[in-house]
Parts: C-alpha cells; sequence; structure tokens
DNA sequence: GTCTATACATAGATAGAC
DNA sequence: GTCTATCTATGTATAGAC
C-alpha cells in the first residue's frame, strides 16, 4: 500500500530505521560474534520492537549480510589510488593513513569483517574469490611493476598488500589487547599518531622508501 | 569413589577423553565462535555423549576456558629467547618462523584466540592486563636496548612485538582469505615457506638487518 | 508501518538408570 | 564413569490487533 518512494515522509522514516538497525547490528555483532548476537538484543540497541528488525530485513541472515554489504562497500573502494605512474611511497602512506583511520572510525566495522573471515567467510567467500582477488591480482600488478622499475625494493605483490591489511586492521580488530597492554582506557589521538607514524616508517623502511 | 591418581587406567581414560573434548571444542570454537559452537555439536566430533562434556568440565564457559588456557600455555613461551645478550637478526628471524609454524600447526588455536579478543576478551582480559603486560614490557626493554646499541634502527618496542604478531597470527586467522585469494585449495609446503620468507625479510628490512 | 503476544526450535544443563 | 531422556530457558520468527 505504502509507496516509499512516492512518500517522502515515510520514505525518511524507512531509512532512518534502516540505519538505526544497521548501526546497533553491527555493534552487537562485533561485540558478540554473529551466533552471539541476539536480534532482541539489537532491538533493544535500535530503540525498536524486535518484529520491526523483522518487517525490513526479514531474517537475521539478511540483517547480517546487509551489514557485511555496509562495511565491503568503504572497504574495497581504498585500493583505488594504487596506479602504475603513481609515486609508490605517496600511496603507500596515503593507502595506511586510510586504513588506520577506517580501523579508528569504525572499529567494529573492521571486528565484524574479521570475525567473518575467521569463522570460515560463510557469507563472504564468493565475494571474496571473484571480486576481491580479482582486485588484488591488479593492484599486485602494480606493484611488481613498481618493482621493476626499480621504485622500491622487491616485495611479492599479494603479500604486500597482506601485510598492509593485516599491520592496519590489528589496530582495531586487537584493540582491547592494545590497550590493556599499553595500559590505556582508550587509544588517544597522540596514539594513534605515534601507531600511524610508526606503521608508514616500519613499512617504508622495509620497501627501501625511508632509512 | 574413583580416584583417579590411584588407578592407572581409568586415569587414562580420564585423560584421553579431556584431550578429545578439548581438541574437539577448540575446532569448534574457532569454525563457529563461542556462542556458535554448541556442546551438541562438539560432542559429535568428540563422539562422546554429551552429558560426558558436562560430567568432565561442567559449563560450556568452563570448556571455553580450559581450551583458551591450552592455547595460551604454547602462546606465551615463545617470547622467552628475547634477550640483551642474545643476536637480535637470530632472535627475531626464530620467532618469526616459530610464530608461523604455530599459525600453521594450531590454526584452530589461533582463531579461537582472535576471535576472543576480537570480542572484548571477556575471558583473557586479566591475563592480558597482568602476564602478558608484564612480559611485553619486559621484552620491549630488549628491544630498546638493541637500539640503543645500534643494533637495529629504532624502533618501539610494543609495537614492534605488535607488528610480528599481527604479521604472523594473520596468515592463520585470515587463511580463508588468503586461500581464496591467491587461489588455493589449501596452502602447501611451498607457500608456507615463501610466507616465511617474505615475512622474514620484510621485517629484517625494516629493522635495518638486511638489504 | 508498528507492536504485543505467541509459536516453534534448539540451546545448555541435569536426573537417574545402568 | 557412561549415557538416555528430559527439563527449562532463550533464540528466531510470525500472526494479527492497532
Amino acid at each position: 500500500m505504502d509507496d516509499g518512494a512516492a512518500q517522502p515522509h515515510k520514505a525518511k522514516i524507512r531509512r532512518e530505521n534502516r540505519t538505526r538497525i544497521l548501526v546497533a547490528a553491527e555493534q552487537a555483532f562485533a561485540e558478540h560474534g554473529f551466533a552471539g548476537a541476539t536480534m532482541t538484543n539489537i532491538a533493544k540497541r535500535a530503540s525498536l520492537p524486535k518484529a520491526n528488525l523483522h518487517y525490513y530485513f526479514g531474517t537475521k541472515d539478511e540483517l547480517y549480510r546487509a551489514v557485511l554489504d555496509s562495511i565491503l562497500e568503504e572497504w574495497i573502494s581504498k585500493l583505488n589510488l594504487w596506479r602504475i605512474d603513481a609515486d609508490p611511497g605517496t600511496v603507500i602512506k596515503n593507502y595506511i593513513r586510510d586504513k588506520l583511520e577506517f580501523s579508528r572510525r569504525r572499529p567494529q566495522a573492521s571486528k565484524v569483517f574479521a570475525s567473518e573471515i575467521i569463522h570460515g567467510a560463510p557469507i563472504l567467500a564468493s565475494f571474496i574469490s571473484a571480486d576481491l582477488r580479482h582486485l588484488v591480482e591488479q593492484k599486485a600488478a602494480v606493484v611488481h611493476e613498481w618493482v621493476r622499475l626499480g621504485l622500491i625494493k622487491p616485495v611479492d605483490g599479494p603479500h604486500f598488500i597482506f601485510t598492509l591489511w593485516a599491520l592496519t586492521q590489528h589496530y582495531a580488530d586487537f584493540e582491547v589487547q592494545i590497550r590493556l597492554i599499553l595500559g590505556r582506557d582508550a587509544l588517544t589521538d597522540d596514539d594513534w599518531e605515534s601507531i600511524a607514524g610508526y606503521v608508514e616508517v616500519f613499512v617504508l623502511r622495509a620497501v627501501g622508501l625511508a632509512s
């Protein structure tokens, strides 16, 4: 009966509710994992009755997929600046900053993604073996071209990319461990600045772009 | 009535059953997370009636703690060789090989640990903020001493340790993603050899011990 | 579109025969 | 010590009044 697109007000409510649910779900999945998060808990966080979650997303499974989608959207775009004619040092530096910024701004998103992969990527397997694989192959070729041109020291393309993912995502996914070891209640601006500086220098040295 | 210690045969059965359950549980927790793993499923994997799991470990929670304990035992021992009078290059190389070997031999263990931390370390928080924090502080001091002696390039101690954890554990925790991107059904001996070589050179270059 | 009440399945846990 | 049968709680999902 209702056509959201034709009724601006309802469309707005619809959009806002969907977003509220997605945010609450991302938080819950990050904290408790897919199985540990409950629709009841997500509903409470979103301040909506549980039945509404089912109205908007059907099943828990579909809600989870929607959360993953919203994460991938931002995730995959970040490798786009890797081009053969770009300066490797600048590209690498920007990528590290960008990924660390994501780890800081959306730590829950990173955790949901990590949890999905750790537990066998039941939902994302096809995305990884198609889109992501293709993207990594492209960007690995760029890395190898940089190597061939003598712009950076020899590194394996795919593994270099894995390295950057590991180093940057670690600070979101294992943030609790890092905080507890450093004795912090929360990572401060200064902490994140040292992290970025540390990772940047570490990686640039490894490819011969810093001493 | 039964005293396991006094009755060798029963003690043996007891030990074997406990181990069978722990192995099955580690696998299940790795695959599905704490909440997603079920006692029924673990019992099936261990080929024992579900009631026996409760007989041996009481609750699911205690079983989970027992699994984590068995992992930590092996985890924490590996930093012991970091001493000021040891050769940094050798120490770092051995540590990388050792941790990667663990990632390869007990990928499930690494995943259970990762999942625990990602979801807020509800069980391990106190261990991390006491024992592990202390250990990292000690070993960070060793790193800084190496730096002071001019044996390696300047690096922050704790972050250097985090780096090694991130790089080595990534290959266990994100193994599915790596396999799918590399187009492998399983990582081969050769794959692991290249990984070890890659990580080793990457890290040694970063601290000035390889070119 | 919203929300209360409820159906149905499955989880963790235990009682009690063996 | 082992295992079947069962209890109770909680989870996902939906029916149906508003």
